[in-house]
This record gives C-alpha cells, sequence and structure tokens, in this order.
DNA sequence: GCAAAACCTCAAGATTTTCTCAAGTTCGGA
DNA sequence: TCCGAACTTGAGAAAATCTTGAGGTTTTGC
C-alpha cells in the first residue's frame, strides 16, 4: 500500500513495528539512526516517514528542519509519552501528526493513512486547470503559475466561470445571471470593471490578453495565450 | 467472549489455562517465550495478554517494555508468590494487574473481565492535526504547539468543524447548521463573536491571522499560516 | 477613412461585510 | 436561590468590495 521509512534506534521495535507493517502490505524499510535516514528519504523518496524521537545522533527537531530542507514528504513523529508537549511542539516545525509510545500498530496504521489521505488530492474536488491557471472553489483559492492570487468574490466567482467552460465565450449577460443575481437586462459596467481588475491580476491587459480574450459584440472566453 | 494470549514457558500449565478459558468460551493462544509472545501480540492483536515472569528469554520488565513500545493491550503479570513484591512493582512499569500463582481460573477469569471493563482503549481516533493545532472529539482537548486551550463547547465545536475540514471555506450559515442546530437563515452576528474569541484564544486576529483565515464575502477557512 | 458602437480603465462614492466591545440573557451547578 | 460561565444581541468602526460616471481606446460597418 504505502512505502514507509521508520526511524528508530530501538532494533526490537524497528524488528517488529517493520514486520507487522509489513505484514499488512506496505513496503518498510528502516533506518537506526537520523542520518542514515536522511540518506535513505533522499535515495528512496518513501512515501511516509515515521520518525522516532530521541535518535542517538540527533536532536528531533534538528532532523526535521534538515529534512524538510530537503523533501516534503510526511512525517509523524513517535515519542514517548513524557516528551509529549515536546512532539506536539514539533507539529509546527514541519511535522504532519504525532503518536505516542507504547503505540499500537493500528493506531499508526490509522496515522499513516490518514497523512496519506491528507496530502493526495481529494476524490471529488471541483479544481479547474487552465494552462498555468488553477482555480479550487472549495478553498477559493486561485493560483497563476503557482503564486497565489488575491481576488475578490466577484472576481473569483467570475473567473471560475469562465474556467468552467474555458474555450466557451461567455456573455456579459450570462456573467450577470451566474456571477450577480440578475438574469434580465441590465448590461452594466460593473462586468467591464470586474473583467479589468481580473486581468490586472492576471497581469495581463485586453489588448495584449493571455487567458481573457475579448470577443468583440459576443463576450469572453478564457483560454490560454 | 474475549481474545486472550497466555505466555507461559510450563507447557503443563499452559495446557490446563488454556483448555479451561476456551471451555469458558475464550479464545485463547498461548506461547511459551517472550519472543514468541511478542510477535503474537503484533501479529493478533489480542485483548488481554496474561504474562508469566520468570520466562527462560527474557526479564519480564524488559519484555514489559518492548511490548509497550507496540501495543497497548492490556496485561496481566503472573508471578510465584515468592516474586510477589517483583510482580507488584511491575505495575507502574505497565502491566495492567497481577496475579500470583498458583492461581485459579476463577480468579483469572475475574482479573480478566476487570481489565477488560477497565478500559478499552478507542481503536481509532478522530483527531484532527492542522500545523500546530491539534483536535480531539473525543477527550474535547485542543491543544495550540502542545499547550492546551480553554474552549468553551461551541467554540470547540466550530474549531473542530473547520479543522475536519480544513483547508475548505466554511460559510456562517453552515456553521449555523453545524454547531448551532439552526439550518434556516438567521444571519447573527453570534458565529462572528465566538470566531473573534477563537482568535482570541488561539492567539491571533482577524487581520493577521495564523489559522482562521476570513474569506471575505464566503466564510471562513482554517489553513495554517 | 469616418462615425458609431462596443469596450476598457480610472477613481471616487456607495454599499456590504466583518470585527470587536460591551451590555444583556440564559443555563447549570453550588 | 445565587453565581458564574457561556451564549446572544446591539451598535459602531473598520475593511473590503462593488458600483457608477466619465473619458479614452479599439473595433466594426459603411
Amino acid at each position: 500500500m504505502a512505502r514507509i521509512l521508520l526511524v528508530e534506534d530501538d532494533s526490537e521495535i524497528r524488528r517488529l513495528v517493520t514486520a507487522s507493517l509489513a505484514g499488512r502490505g506496505h513496503d518498510v524499510e528502516s533506518t537506526a539512526t537520523a542520518l542514515d535516514g536522511l540518506r535513505e528519504i533522499v535515495a528512496t523518496s518513501p512515501d511516509v516517514v515515521i520518525l522516532d524521537l530521541g535518535l542517538p545522533d540527533l536532536d528531533g527537531r534538528e532532523l526535521l528542519r534538515m529534512l524538510r530542507a530537503v523533501s516534503q514528504v510526511p512525517v509523524i513523529v513517535a515519542t514517548a509519552r513524557d516528551q509529549d508537549s515536546s512532539a506536539i511542539s514539533l507539529l509546527d516545525s514541519g511535522a504532519d501528526d504525532y503518536i505516542v509510545k507504547p503505540y499500537s500498530v493500528d493506531h499508526l496504521e490509522a496515522r499513516i493513512r490518514a497523512v496519506l489521505r491528507r496530502g493526495a488530492p481529494p476524490d471529488d474536488d471541483r479544481r479547474r486547470v487552465v494552462g498555468g491557471l488553477v482555480i479550487d472553489p472549495d478553498s477559493r483559492e486561485a493560483r497563476l503559475d503557482g503564486s497565489l492570487l488575491d481576488l475578490s468574490p466577484k472576481e473569483f466567482d467570475l473567473l471560475f466561470l469562465l474556467a468552467d467552460r474555458s474555450g466557451q465565450v461567455i456573455s456579459k449577460r450570462e456573467m450577470m445571471a451566474q456571477v450577480w443575481r440578475e438574469p434580465y437586462g441590465g448590461a452594466d459596467r460593473t462586468v467591464d470593471v470586474h473583467l479589468s481588475t481580473l486581468r490586472k491580476k492576471l497581469g495581463e491587459t485586453a489588448s495584449a490578453p493571455r487567458y481573457l480574450h475579448t470577443v468583440h459584440g459576443v463576450g469572453v472566453k478564457l483560454v490560454e495565450s
């Protein structure tokens, strides 16, 4: 199911956890030291890392920092109960979840599933992608070439409408109907203004468009280049 | 009734106890060595472990430590009378109860029922982790960077709702429906005020959010940074 | 090439939404 | 019953957003 790297210095625990996760169909590697762990992460890019604190060679926070410099792999930190708060505070140092020892393999596997699920794109996401544009109505985030756009509500709705039917020309009347709530007439300049601000935020102009192409006398369509 | 693992090197005792517990409807496995016992625990996740001290291959305390590293299974330690004090001291090494040999199966079964009743560890927990935020609806505890937050009921429910769908924008209407029980309208400022107190307790403000991000005209979403 | 129509953009004013404080009100337990 | 925590409500201020008017630019039709 998943490729897992266990970094744990206690060889007995390592053996047991490895065996039981492998028994559940996972592909498990393990190392006894932080440095070996780092090496392994770089070499094999596992899906999840389970990282024991209290390793002999490196402090956990230190390791996480180094790890995050080279990888985005989800990390589950395992810690003894008396180090509890320390582990939790690692969550904002780049750890994705934590588990308190002693832990059952059931719990561990639940955590693994959770972090994997978290990273994986949700089943039904309603994202729209057009060229370098990504528009996600659930988080209401729009990105252009990876960087977040700061859009107002109407701007976002408008962009999503256009992206949802990218390639098609959409009339201003239809925009008025979909984004605003006014199906009747009222060909306002309001739409124009919003299109204008959108273009500005997309880094383009009406006369040199990259995405928002005016079709004179008809409407606007969203296509790349 | 229960799935029981007996770890006992004396084959005669093993046979007898197994037979009589099985005769009372339990599902009993047994092993003769500590290492086999560990393996069996990992493989089958029994409900209770009855652990004889004085096993040939490992010291009891040692075994308990290893066992606790991988499992939360309740353990009843069985010990000969002359080792009595040693068994009691194991109680704080992770044992859940102890029984002195020779014991009757009646007594043993009473102990088994007791430890099972005392606390079946929750199968799965429904914790949500978002950055340095940990929200556990089972204990109704929320932690920020490891320290416990003092939240009122509504505040907790609100935070959990947002964390449960972190990354997604949640409308105030939906909060009203989920946290309060008023699916109809009621554009109240109540939600606003609770969000405000939440932000205060999270050590952030609306204009400089760390977790609770307002999406103007739409709602609020919980994401880190 | 010319005029009309359509379109674009700016900037100021209007509107809506949100935030927070403070003052009630309710509810449950001592 | 009384007290206190929790919740609700009201109001004003602050933000953010939306709309509108005016003027300039591009396109279309002739």
